[in-house]
RNA sequence: GGGCGGUUAACUCAGCGGGAGAGUGCUACCUUCACACGGUAGAAGUCACAGGUUCAAAUCCUGUACCGCCCA
């Protein structure tokens, strides 16, 4: 017995936390900046610094670090590039909650102060995510990682904003932007949530300056009117045709506004009149810029109505709205109000009702950009996998609007925009400048606003590398291999570091995107906190271990498809890493020492190599195309129904000396190989259990992480494909199945030894089965067994039949005839329902004529075979018959 | 309104032109010297519905129903 011998069950947590800081420590994820193997790189897509991990991060690092991995063990040089996204908004909100817990404000500290609060925050709090990470055994380069606010970074971002906005594609103006008030910042379109919402549609009548009568408009947000600077109807439509004015009056407010004409009005909606507010609606805003309509802001930054809302100036949008209804109503301007659905955008950060708003802001022209992002996945420089996201992408960028990339928050890039208080003029550059080019003054004043996050997310693939500096590392790493995310941030990020890479670095930053699925609860839905659905990855990592919770993610990777978590699976899993442990356990019982030489002699010898062999290079084929789950049921399958209930059952006569000392030393030296291969494959995919056995396992050196991919090994010629050892395998197994199932049907005890003849009229079958007639006598408890050519078939027996042999199991004084006739009738039945359709397809000339040869082959020697069975069978029932009589 | 995806065993899901599969659960038996987080055997499906293409359809096409997501 090995002083090597493993605890009865696996203990995760000790494990675990022991490799974690061995694997730290010895620095076993550095990336070469040069080498000449194979460059392999990723950029993790930074969570949020002020986030925790949650069921979203776990898989998406999980497929990564098996790709990551994976990569390694074929001899790659890997880059897993980390960090963490500053989050201007979600980090600013925080720190700001910390800032009213202590009953102040960023406003009583001021701008730096409070930037200087934010990195404290970030120092004490900062790398909680990180150390989550690891937890899941993330194997990435932690020496180099990254910060999206770090020096580098920033320096990247200053670069990239004063070049776009040398070349024109940078731009400020006063357009509609989304303003969140509780933020109290612009939002880009994508970062408002459209939520539908059960509202009103207050019908207004605007009477004419001259005449009776009016016009009636319809409108969801009645507040608006006070700055409404027209009235706008489709040109074609008849109910507007000839009015007795074309101007109305602005109810309570008394001014005279024009009727104007414009395409844009839906005729079929409401009245077919449109009230316009230049100000606070981006349509109108188009509309007014057709028209020369003034733009005229009611609603102000800080939510409350401004001054020229008139007599409603300072109340509270909300209020406002009440109000204005009421006063419409008192007036007599209310037509009427109806219950209507409509969709209302919402802040994505803090669940606000947003609000359309003239703004003065910044502004990339996406356009130019978002053409080359579209022609590197057209022309498959950088290829989206599943394909169905292509389409998704090409709309978006396909319709992409320009980009407002001002925050008027505090936390962020500040933007490098200086404007001399003397001539106006506006400076753009990477350092202050020291006066105004224009007039020579020193009195400049810095842009107070930021950029968004996204801006600088946008860099991360050549950013965290060194830009705008041609570091090594650029040039060993980008384009990076693949970007592993979720579709939730297709349009967010994906989309935008395609605009930039390209832009910046003249290629694609990525030469694959493998777009996973998003993980749901158990019933399908969005974990949300407020749902109160959510499971806690550490949680599950706490109860089953990390190995379980990776082998269940990647096992329900399914390309395309939703992932549903539910701690059922996870436990399921954790039995299989007990499994292997156990099997790993009995290996080592008996291994005590690396062989010297392998050579397979047994037929389970030569099956387990040729069946491993197999299996690395199908798990191989699935990762080189993101088929995460079919590598994982594939591993499953092998390790336990083939390596677990056959293999190693078929050796522990072997093994415990029954077949002499030289077939003992020989599987030792197989069984070494096969578990230390099937370590080696199944690695990524559990790291933890993998590497703790590898220590135990006599002759490996290091860390499995250094381990090498069959596939890629120079000396193991012995494990290759062994067809013959495949098919005689397979004969064996069926032949012991088919006498279990007699001993499981006839209800025989598994402790019951019984007596077994063959029939087999092939020679070549009969002798397979007398060699191996030891693991056949072993693993279906046989007293004797017997081959012949013709049949010696014993008195009362039950019969079984398989390719090439007829299986009599002697029952002398135990056989019931009832149950044997039902068995064989069943039998009987089954193959009748496989034999109509084969039949059918052989009858139809069609077929013969039309269908491929191997198909016809096929077909046909499946119905031989069927047939040939089933009338065994039927001779055996007629048997079992004539004997009851 | 536009787009995408789903509907396969009791449950959760693979398969996506030539034999309906897996895991869990269920039933029966088994404390056999790695593992009861185990072993052996078994039962279980009109592949949502209706048409069409094809020698052949769960798989391709069209339509319908229901569910989910994204965009406007």
């Amino acid at each position: 017995m090995s002083s090597n011998l493993l605890a009865k069950g696996y203990e995760p947590s000790d494990v675990e936390k022991r490799w974690s800081r061995y694997w730290e420590e010895k620095k076993m994820f550095s990336a070469r900046e040069q080498s000449d193997q194979k460059s392999y790189s990723i950029v993790i897509p930074p969570p949020n610094v002020t986030g925790v991990l949650h069921m979203g991060h776990a898989l998406n690092i999980t497929l990564q670090d098996i790709l990551c991995r994976y990569r390694r063990l074929l001899g790659d040089n890997v880059l897993w590039m980390p960090g963490t996204d500053h989050a201007g908004i979600a980090t600013q909100n925080v720190v700001e909650r910390q800032l009213a817990g202590e009953n102040t404000s960023r406003h009583d500290l001021g701008r730096e102060n409070f930037i200087e609060r934010v990195w404290q925050w970030r120092e004490q709090y900062g790398s909680k995510i990180i150390n989550q990470l690891k937890r899941l055994g993330a194997s990435c380069d932690w020496d180099r990682e990254r910060f999206t606010m770090d020096k580098g970074l920033s320096r990247a971002v200053r670069t990239v904003f004063v070049k776009l906005y040398e070349d024109g594609l940078i731009y400020r103006g006063s357009y509609i932007i989304n303003w969140c008030h509780r933020c109290h910042t612009a939002l880009a379109d994508l970062e408002v949530e459209h939520e539908d919402h059960q509202g009103h549609l207050y019908h207004i009548r605007y009477p004419f300056i001259n005449g009776n009568g009016g016009i009636v408009v319809a409108t969801t947000r009645p507040e608006t009117m006070l700055g409404d600077t027209a009235v706008a109807v489709h040109p074609e439509d008849s109910r507007y045709l000839g009015l007795p004015s074309e101007k109305v009056i602005l109810p309570l407010i008394n001014k005279a506004i024009p009727i104007i004409r414009d395409q844009y009005v839906a005729m079929d909606f409401g009245t077919g009149a449109l009230k316009i507010t230049p100000a606070h609606d981006p349509n109108d805003f188009e509309v007014g810029i057709r028209h020369n309509l003034p733009k005229i802001k009611v609603i102000g930054d800080d939510g409350l109505m401004t001054d020229e809302a008139g007599d409603f100036k300072g109340l509270e949008r909300f209020e406002c709205r009440k109000a204005v209804v009421a006063a419409l109503e008192q007036e007599g301007f209310l037509v009427k109000i109806e219950p209507h659905q409509h969709s209302v955008g919402h802040c994505y950060r803090c669940k606000t009702v947003v609000e359309p708003n003239l703004s003065m802001q910044w502004f990339i022209k996406a356009k130019p950009l978002a053409k080359k992002a579209l022609d590197a996945v057209k022309n498959k420089d950088t290829k989206i996998i599943p394909e169905m996201w292509i389409k998704t992408y090409n709309d978006w960028l396909e319709n992409i609007r320009d980009w407002c990339i001002s925050r008027q928050i505090w936390w962020g890039h500040q933007i490098p925009a200086w404007t001399c208080q003397n001539c106006g003029d506006l400076i753009v550059a990477m350092e202050a400048p020291e006066s105004c080019k224009g007039c020579g003054k020193n009195n400049l004043a810095r842009e107070t606003d930021v950029l968004d996050t996204w801006f600088s997310s946008a860099l991360w693939p050549f950013s965290t590398m060194g830009w705008p500096d041609q570091t090594p590392l650029l040039k060993t790493f980008y384009p990076t291999s693949v970007l592993v995310t979720g579709f939730d941030i297709l349009f967010f990020w994906v989309a935008r570091m395609m605009m930039m890479g390209i832009q910046f670095m003249g290629d694609v930053p990525f030469k694959d995107v493998y777009v996973h699925a998003l993980v749901r609860d158990e019933d399908g839905k969005k974990m949300s906190k407020s749902k109160g659905n959510v499971i806690d990855p550490l949680v599950v990592i706490d109860q089953y271990g990390t190995d379980a919770f990776r082998f269940t993610l990647a096992a329900f990777a399914a390309q395309g498809r939703d992932v549903k978590m539910s701690e059922k699976r996870v436990e399921g899993y954790r039995h299989f890493v007990n499994k292997l442990w156990n099997a790993a356990r009995f290996a080592l019982m008996h291994v005590d020492q690396a062989p010297e030489s392998i050579a397979p002699e047994s037929l389970q010898d030569r099956w387990i190599l040729s069946r491993l062999n197999r299996v690395s290079i199908s798990v191989s084929d699935a990762l080189d195309n993101y088929k995460f789950n079919e590598a994982a049921s594939e591993l499953y399958q092998f390790i336990w129904h083939e390596f677990c209930d056959w293999y190693i059952e078929a050796i522990k006569p072997v093994l415990y000396g029954k077949m002499g000392d030289n077939a003992r030393e020989s599987t030792k030296g197989v069984l070494w190989l096969a578990l230390q291969n099937t370590l080696t494959i199944l690695h990524p995919f559990m790291p933890f259990v993998t590497e703790e056995i590898w220590h135990k396992l006599p002759g490996t050196k290091g860390s499995i992480v250094t381990a090498t991919y069959p596939s890629k090994k120079q000396d193991h010629t012995v494990m290759v494909e062994d067809t013959s050892a495949e098919t005689e395998m397979a004969l064996i197994v069926d032949i012991i199945t088919g006498i279990r199932n007699i001993r499981g049907e006839m209800n025989i005890s598994p402790s019951q030894p019984l007596d077994v003849k063959i029939q087999a009229q092939d020679t070549k079958i009969k002798e397979i089965i007398l060699t191996h007639q030891d693991i056949i006598n072993d693993l279906a408890r046989l007293d004797s067994l017997s081959v012949h050519e013709s049949e010696k078939r014993p008195k009362t027996s039950a019969a079984s039949i398989v390719n090439g042999a007829v299986i009599y199991v002697s029952l002398e004084g135990i056989i019931d005839f009832e149950k044997e006739t039902q068995r064989l009738e069943k039998e009987i039945n089954k193959l009748s329902k496989e034999l109509i359709s084969t039949s059918k397809k052989l009858h139809n000339e069609d077929f013969l004529k039309k269908a491929p040869q191997e198909v016809v082959e096929k077909v046909t020697e499946k119905h031989d075979t069927l047939c040939e069975r089933q009338n065994k069978l039927k001779v055996n029932l007629e048997k079992i018959n004539a004997l009851r009589e």
